[in-house]
DNA sequence: TATTGTTATACTCTATAACTATA
DNA sequence: TATAGTTATAGAGTATAACAATA
């Protein structure tokens, strides 16, 4: 056979996942970008906008727009970097956190009830291999 | 720490692959979803467009688009599927066929390149865990 | 009645390039 | 000069719903 590609296995496990993740979090109404942007900062580390961007995967110009609208709906405030005064520093907001917090036990649970059969190792290797993936675009 | 979530490394590197994907093939002019759907195709399986969809992870009303611009270019062909007048076949041309090649040979030199030091078991564990995922949402 | 695929709409994501402000 | 972020633009992806043809 030859549909083993790791990479097109990486891309529909992407969608399948995001499709159920914003299925379960319907009512947040949030995209995928944004939702994926918040389940980053979920951890409470401020990050300046290229961070996230780099956490995410999207361009500053993409990051830009999906910024506004959470900061339009009061989840994150955008703020001075200590020490550069060119980078703008994301910080959630008290409801943004309450919403990332649910987004982290969506995710949670998604991974626990999926690879609730699955060996220990196998996950480590996954986590291996697609931090090597995000790695070599570099 | 908590940013350790499969879900969320899984969009990096998806979207870091791609990225790096759409580089390196630069100059196919072609989209990541085009390159995933040919990608897809180049096994030389044909699919209906709800087969390819369930495969790219893309909807119907999406999956027209990029089947549009495809076919536009030269690079598919729809055509009836036997048995069921309602469904499109989705067949490669001789020239989709050669750019479906390319596209394999890109996928499998980037993941030969960025594996290259990960133990087999990983990169199974890591098969397992991407078909785990993608399952789940069914 | 249910399914396959297309069309229509509105919104979001994306790449690119030009721009401002800081460094 | 280089970097961080925004703006502008055009094209592509997305969800949703309505539709035609076929099952």
């Amino acid at each position: 056979m030859m549909n083993e590609s790791v990479i097109l296995e990486l891309q529909r496990a992407t969608h399948a996942t995001l499709h159920l993740l914003m299925t379960e979090l319907a009512d947040l109404d949030l995209t995928a970008s944004e939702i994926n942007a918040l389940g980053n900062l979920a951890d409470g580390v401020e990050r300046t906008a290229s961070e996230l961007g780099a956490a995410v995967g999207s361009r500053p110009a993409t990051l830009t727009g999906i910024l506004d609208r959470l900061e339009r709906r009061g989840l994150i405030v955008r703020g001075p970097r200590q020490g550069d005064r060119r980078a703008v520093q994301i910080s959630l907001t008290p409801q943004g956190d309450q919403t990332a917090a649910l987004i982290r036990r969506a995710l949670t649970d998604i991974e626990d009830r999926t690879l609730a059969g699955i060996p220990a190792d196998a996950v480590a290797g996954a986590g291996v291999v697609l931090r090597a993936l995000t790695g070599a675009a570099r």
